[in-house]
DNA sequence: TGACGAACTGACGGGTCAGTCAGTCAGTCG
DNA sequence: CGACTGACTGACTGACCCGTCAGTTCGTCA
C-alpha cells in the first residue's frame, strides 16, 4: 500500500521522458498525426512500454499537452518574477507571447483549442492555461495601475482584449502562413497595449 | 471536347449536395472524425459514388469547408450591402461575428485553422476567406471615417484588431465552453469598438 | 540462492477506413 | 433496336494502428 501507492523516481523519470517525447512527435507531426508507434521509435522503446505507463493513447496525448502547457507557464512565471518597473515587465508578458516567439508553441495551441472541442480532457487543460497566463497578464497590469503607471479602467477586461487579441494575430500570422508581417503585428499589439494603458 | 469538358447540370447538383451533406456530418462530428463512409450513409448513397465526383477524402474536405465558408462570406456580404448608418453596419457586422451567433461556424474554424497547418489546401481557403471577411469590416470602417462618422487613425488597422480580438474571444467562449460569458464578451467588444472608433 | 515482482519486449489480434473495381442500369444517339 | 456512355453500387483489399498478452530480463529481498 504504503510503497505502491507513489511510484518511484524511476518510473517517474521514464513517464516524463515519455511525455517529452511525445511533444517532440506531436509539435512536428501535429497532434493528430501522432502514433503511440512514433513516440516509441523516437525513444528506441516499444509500444508495450508506452502503453505500461499510459493506458491509453488519449490519456497520452493529453497528459503531454498539459506537461508542455505547464512548463512554458512556469517559465513565464519566472520570467515575470523579477525586478522591473510595470512597463517593462508588462512588455516581458507581451513580448514572450508574441506570435514570432514560439514561447506559447502555437502551433500546438491552434490544434490543442481544436481538440478541445471533442475531448473533455483536453478541454480543461487548455482551459486552465490559457486562463493561467492571461492572469499573469491580468496581474501584470493591475500593479501597474496600483503603482499609478498604468490608467486601465479596468485592467481585467483589459488583460482578456490583449490576450484574445495575441491569439488572434497568432493564428493569422502561424496558421495563415504570414499573411501580415511580424512588423505589423508588433505594431498592431503595441498600439492596442497603448490604447489599454494609456 | 467541347461538351465532355463542363459537368452536366446533374453532375453538379450531385456535386453540391455531396458537398453540403460532407458540410453537415463535418459540423457535428468535427473535420478529423469526418468519414467518406459517414457523407455516403448521410445520403444514402455509396461510398464509391463519394469518390466517383472527389478523388480522395482531403480533396472532399477541402471543398465542403471553402463551400461552406464562401457561402457565409456571401451571406454577410449581402447583411452589409443594405442602407444604414456606418454606425449601424458597423453593428451588423460584428453581431453577426459575435462568438455567441454561430454565423461563422466557429467550431469549424477552429478546427480549419489546425488542419491548415498541415494541409496546402485548407490553408489556402483559410487565408482566402479570413481575409476576405476582415475586408469587409476594414471597408465598414473606412466607410465610416470618409463620412466622418469615425475617428480611426488607421482604419484597416482596426479592423484587423478587431477581427483578431473577435477571434480570440470566440476561441475562449467556444473550445473552453464559456469561461467568460456572453455579456462579458459582448461588453469587451464593444468596448474595443468604441475605443477604435471613438 | 531462489523467489518474486516491476519494467520491458515484440508479435499479434481485431477493428477501421480510404480507395478500387467489376459489374448494373438507365438514358441517349445513330 | 442495338451500341454506347456516364452515373452509380457494394463488396473487397490493403494498409494502418491501437491495445493486449505471453514471455524475458533484472534488481531486490528473504
Amino acid at each position: 500500500m504504503e510503497k505502491s501507492e507513489e511510484p518511484g523516481p524511476a518510473v517517474e523519470k521514464r513517464r516524463i521522458q515519455i511525455l517529452e517525447a511525445t511533444c517532440t512527435v506531436m509539435r512536428k507531426q501535429g497532434i493528430a498525426a501522432t502514433r503511440v508507434g512514433d513516440v516509441a521509435k523516437y525513444l528506441g522503446i516499444s509500444t508495450g512500454l508506452v502503453h505500461y505507463h499510459f493506458d491509453t493513447k488519449d490519456e497520452l496525448l493529453a497528459a503531454a499537452f498539459r506537461h508542455a502547457a505547464e512548463k512554458e507557464l512556469e517559465a513565464l512565471r519566472l520570467l515575470v518574477n523579477t525586478d522591473g518597473t510595470p512597463r517593462e515587465l508588462l512588455d516581458i508578458v507581451v513580448d514572450n507571447f508574441f506570435p514570432a516567439s514560439d514561447f506559447p508553441s502555437w502551433r500546438l495551441w491552434i490544434e490543442g483549442w481544436a481538440v478541445a472541442l471533442r475531448s473533455e480532457s483536453f478541454r480543461r487543460t487548455v482551459m486552465e492555461l490559457d486562463e493561467a497566463w492571461i492572469e499573469v497578464l491580468a496581474d501584470t497590469l493591475t500593479d501597474g495601475v496600483a503603482s499609478g503607471d498604468f490608467a486601465c479602467v479596468n485592467p481585467r477586461d483589459s488583460a482578456w482584449r490583449l490576450a484574445c487579441l495575441i491569439e488572434g494575430l497568432a493564428i493569422q500570422q502561424v496558421a495563415h502562413g504570414g499573411v501580415i508581417n511580424d512588423v505589423e503585428t508588433r505594431r498592431l499589439v503595441a498600439d492596442a497595449v497603448e490604447a489599454e494603458i494609456g
